[in-house]
DNA sequence: GAGCTAATTGCAACAATGTTGCATTTAGCA
DNA sequence: TGCTAAATGCAACATTGTTGCAATTAGCTC
């Protein structure tokens, strides 16, 4: 559609790279799944599927959600989401496809999330499950805490 | 009552010790708390509220489910039992009081649950949080692979 | 641009999980 | 043995997650 040609801008470039994933797969882009896109990257905080369908609503917009939790699984299988089990919320992801397994801090004062990935951590991790007699491949972690500006905030400096 | 004093073997000293923690935090040691403590000592992996009082009632014992949700709680809160959150279900602390963040790795292919401490790792995930510039209390870890049973079948040796 | 088809979504009905307020029971104590 | 605060049961409800099947649509071909 031409008006879409001249305003590429009107889908950010971070939704744009899932798309791109969505089709490299063999996926294709549908309104529900560039919707959701949008809220998630948006979105300050984890949001559940029903809030992602509260959200879409606010603006006017339905689905149902059966098709979030579709879709919410189909981005958790591509990596472009993750769910953040500590709050039952999911997140786009915020590393692309950068390699190893992507952990997270909460703020637990402000909720302010923050993505990343350690790998000296991953091999500690994985050395320890050895010495207990596990072979591990996955590692969850979500460390819970305090983001530097409520630090301050309560503890001054 | 003589009959139970005479035969202390009755409850499990792994539960005996949960109750220790019960009575010396002034909370009552009740019948659906015992119950409880049983399924979760039986148990061999996780399991829900619900998976509780379904194993109560075989037993012919009921438990209103949100008793056992209270319960669940409680022991949360006292650190007699811990939330999986990669599979939603309860396990009993096998770990008693011991300082330092419970992690667990699973056995994603029999369900194995091994509880642990690692204080070298729990040093490095709060450094790493500082560095970005988090003040980390608490630390979630969850890692899934294959126990060394597990690994055997597959992979020989 | 119109038509085709497999992929995706919507819908309906249901299952599972979790929460709240209040009446009833009971553990622990005097 | 009785008293009372703590714990449980009950009822009603809210939220979250799942399944099968009919309707729609994205992406392709012509
Ligand atoms: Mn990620
Ligand atoms: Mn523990
Ligand atoms: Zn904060
Ligand atoms: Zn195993």
């Amino acid at each position: 559609m031409l008006h879409l040609a001249l305003r590429p801008c009107i889908i950010s470039l971070v939704v744009q790279d899932s798309i791109q994933i969505l089709q490299t797969q063999g996926y294709r882009v549908t309104k529900p799944r560039r919707q959701v896109l949008e809220v998630l990257k948006e979105a300050k905080e984890p949001v559940s599927p029903y809030d992602i369908q509260r959200l879409l609503r606010q603006q006017g917009k339905y689905l149902n959600h059966v098709t979030i939790y579709r879709i919410l699984d189909l981005f958790c299988r591509l990596n472009l989401a993750h769910k953040v089990l500590s709050n039952g919320g999911f997140v786009k992801c915020t590393l692309g496809s950068k390699e190893g397994c992507h952990r997270f801090m909460v703020c637990r004062c402000c909720g302010v999330l923050r993505e990343f990935v350690d790998e000296e951590l991953c091999k500690k991790e994985s050395k320890s499950a050895v010495n207990l007699g596990f072979h591990t491949e996955y590692h969850l972690s979500e460390s819970s805490g305090l983001c530097s500006d409520c630090y301050r905030k309560r503890f001054g400096e």
